[in-house]
RNA sequence: AGGGCUAUAGCCAAGCGGUAAGGCAACGGACUUUGACUCCGUCAUUCGAUUGUUCGAAUCAAUCUAGCCCUG
């Protein structure tokens, strides 16, 4: 019988080519693929970008680990370019959403847009029977199709999966999704792998860290404004709302007596940031409407579940109910601290992912937050 | 141009003759495939200026400067 033949995403770190190794020892017939989706001269990623001027940037670098570690395990690697795919589907919906004063989460439409879309058509071109992903989560494909959290609770990412569908989680492997980090990092030096001890990559995906102000001011002119407290008081001037995110401390530049300054939020209409000090009431809700809703779950009927509003936060019980085929809303008594809309809101059941979609407005029972 | 008060890092602020607390901000790092939060670290050879008293002054005295307040 002819192998299975999966291609896997392979980007120049440890988790993908510890899957790669995962992947062969379940005799699958594997070749990988290096994708390339910024372009910083292209993209005009010029302020805040400390890779400028380097000989050879940072992607690169990754592709050069990424030829290696395949040669290493004796695969196949292709390459492919989605950087037009990236900028039209993830940056341009990233940047309107920064305009619209909201926080959005790239990384979670890179996935479904790119890593399981993009990438997923051209592997099926390439006559592929599964895709796979470095990712800490893990899918099930029968009886039923099902996304499962990674079994390392430190470094689920099934967070960042919530927009996939059915069809998606068909076709995909994650091969590292029952392992510890710990272990993923053994096996590397078992196999005496070039990125070993490799830092893993953090920073939006493609793009890597930056100073995100200088960043964003490639792309979007900033209005500054006045920073009031929840009283009406000018305490100073901030250089643009879209820089801010509900809860963040860094960067508010207020000093003065007594603890530090949180934003609370943002009055769009009058340009104006909304701070105080401490750990504020405000920044607390109990009840908010999701948007754009992608649901793999049974059905969508109005359940108890658990939903996680960021990335390493933990669940909390939840009520949903459904208002129509693509929002919900969704209630949690024990209230939850700055949950902002523009993220993802992710629920689960136990390990079981039912789906994630866009959080939009927030409240503390009737009173609409104004983040 | 009579009287009183205050001047310590970017902002608050301890200190009251024995060799500059703390908080906020900022910066650096850790954590992190978003943005944040959190955690750790750094941050005044110097106390508005100049003289003086003293073994020793941010702390006492004198003068000057600036700001605030009250009374002209």
């Amino acid at each position: 019988m002819k192998k299975k033949k999966v291609i896997i995403g392979l980007s120049g770190g440890v988790d993908s080519a510890v899957a790669v190794i995962k992947l062969l020892e379940q005799g699958y017939d594997v070749e990988g693929m290096f994708m390339r989706n910024w372009d910083s001269s292209l993209n005009n990623d010029i302020l805040g970008n400390p890779h400028l001027l380097d000989p050879v940037c940072p992607q690169e670098e990754d592709y050069m680990d990424a030829v290696k570690t395949a040669e290493i395990l004796g695969i196949k690697l292709h390459r492919v370019d989605f950087v037009q795919e990236y900028w039209d589907r993830v940056f341009t919906y990233f940047l309107k959403e920064y305009e619209n004063n909201r926080t959005p989460n790239p990384d979670i439409l890179c996935n479904s847009e790119i890593k399981f879309k993009a990438f997923l058509e051209k592997a099926l071109e390439m006559d592929a029977d599964y895709i796979a992903m470095g990712h800490y989560a893990r899918s099930v494909h029968s009886p039923e199709v099902k996304l499962l959290k990674g079994i390392d609770k430190n470094k689920d990412q099934s967070y960042f999966l919530c927009r996939l569908t059915k069809d998606q989680i068909a076709k995909a492997l994650f091969p590292i999704g029952d392992m510890e980090k710990s272990e993923v990092r053994e096996i590397a030096l078992k196999y005496n792998l070039n990125v070993a001890t490799k830092k893993d990559s953090t920073g939006v995906c493609f793009i890597g860290e930056r100073n995100f102000k200088d960043f964003l001011s490639n792309y979007i002119p900033a209005k500054p404004g006045d920073i009031k407290n929840l009283d009406g008081e000018v305490l100073g001037r901030h250089n643009g709302l879209m820089y801010y995110t509900i809860g963040q401390r860094k960067g508010i530049g207020l000093g003065g007596s007594g603890e530090a300054y949180f934003v609370l939020g943002k009055d769009v209409k009058e340009n104006v940031l909304l701070v105080g000090r401490g750990d504020q009431e405000y920044l607390y809700s109990n009840r908010a409407i999701i948007t754009d809703m992608n649901w793999v779950g049974d059905k969508k009927e109005d359940i108890d579940c658990a939903v996680k509003f960021r990335y390493r936060s933990k669940d909390i019980d939840c009520s949903v109910k459904w208002l129509d085929d693509s929002t919900l809303e969704v209630t949690y008594p024990t209230k939850a601290k700055a949950v902002t809309p523009g993220q993802a809101a992710v629920f689960y059941d136990g390990d079981v992912l039912l789906g994630g979609g866009t959080i939009d407005q927030v409240y503390m029972n009737d009173s609409k937050r104004r983040y």
